[in-house]
DNA sequence: AAACTAATGTTATGATATAACACTATGATG
DNA sequence: CATCATAGTGTTATATCATAACATTAGTTT
């Protein structure tokens, strides 16, 4: 991770946050989903669905099959917990999943920043209005109706430099 | 496509730009790297590898395997004349090559903005300096070197709204 | 022509993701 | 309490996307 950080207070204010985030929408964190999404934060690195798959199965001493996975992270993913970057088909902890939640007609207008390092993978998101006011200027022009968006930046981090 | 256009020319266009800048790079623009090239601008919309074999194999009447197309891909990509969507796993052409030429480093810096129609797919690549300012912003304030950006927009164009 | 190199062909396999259906657990309802 | 409905999970098979490794061909240089 970038900063110098206590890894185990982020953990927990991400299972508390995804908590009330699942009693806000009537969804259930079940035993396997809050072990998927510790995993998921203990690594603080975007981590593949087979890597998680692996990690689970070893945990519980059980095989563990794709579609398990798959679903549980679709379940995390529709709450905003986690976040998927495309260029690595890997996922990721939301750091701030307050503000990607969805409403009744479904996700909002979902704006997804990272900046990835390419040494030690380290990613970071951001929430950046300034940014999202751009895209959407852009967006106008073309008369486009945006929907979801994700900005994938590549490159090498403070440390990696 | 967004805009009503004449689509040869488009095709046209993008063939010679391709010629140039292969010889530009002492690269050979063979009869395959073409081939792929115009089927990729004739579709005009992102194209997956397997369906590009599929066209491959049915225009010329013999079997094509996967890394034929992907390393002609590679090439297309290396020389900044396809973009990948990373969301899509699909392959399109670039309307400005000559916006993304690599350097004797390697590649420039690259951006890539798209905003792909989720109706019809219809994907509209932009060159916009503000947004790219604000990328550039929101890094330096990570303290973060970027080398890549790719920014991809859903949701409707002007048409399916 | 021989030797070298870039390009393409070929076979096999790895990596990522989903469809379809079976089973289980839990809570609601009569 | 029994039964029913539903959400969650398990299981098997398969689809989809991508690359490794090595063989062959074609074009260039000497």
């Amino acid at each position: 991770m970038t900063d110098c950080h206590n890894h185990q207070t982020c953990i927990d204010d991400a299972l508390s946050s995804a908590k009330a985030i699942c009693t806000e929408h009537g969804a259930k964190l079940t035993a396997l989903r809050e072990q998927v999404l510790l995993l998921i934060w203990e690594s603080h690195k975007p981590l593949g669905a087979y890597t998680l798959m692996d990690m689970l199965a070893k945990q519980s001493q059980r095989r563990v099959a794709p579609p398990t996975v798959y679903r549980t992270l679709e379940f995390l993913l529709s709450l905003g917990l986690v976040h998927r970057i495309n260029s690595l088909n890997a996922y990721i902890g939301c750091t701030s999943p307050q503000s990607h939640q969805p409403t009744s007609q479904g996700l909002n207008q979902q704006a997804n920043y990272f900046f990835i390092c390419s040494e030690c993978h380290d990613t970071q998101e951001i929430i950046n209005s300034a940014l999202s006011l751009e895209i959407s200027k852009a967006a106008k022009e073309l008369n486009f109706s945006p929907k979801q968006q994700w900005l994938e930046v590549t490159g090498l981090c403070k440390q990696c430099q």
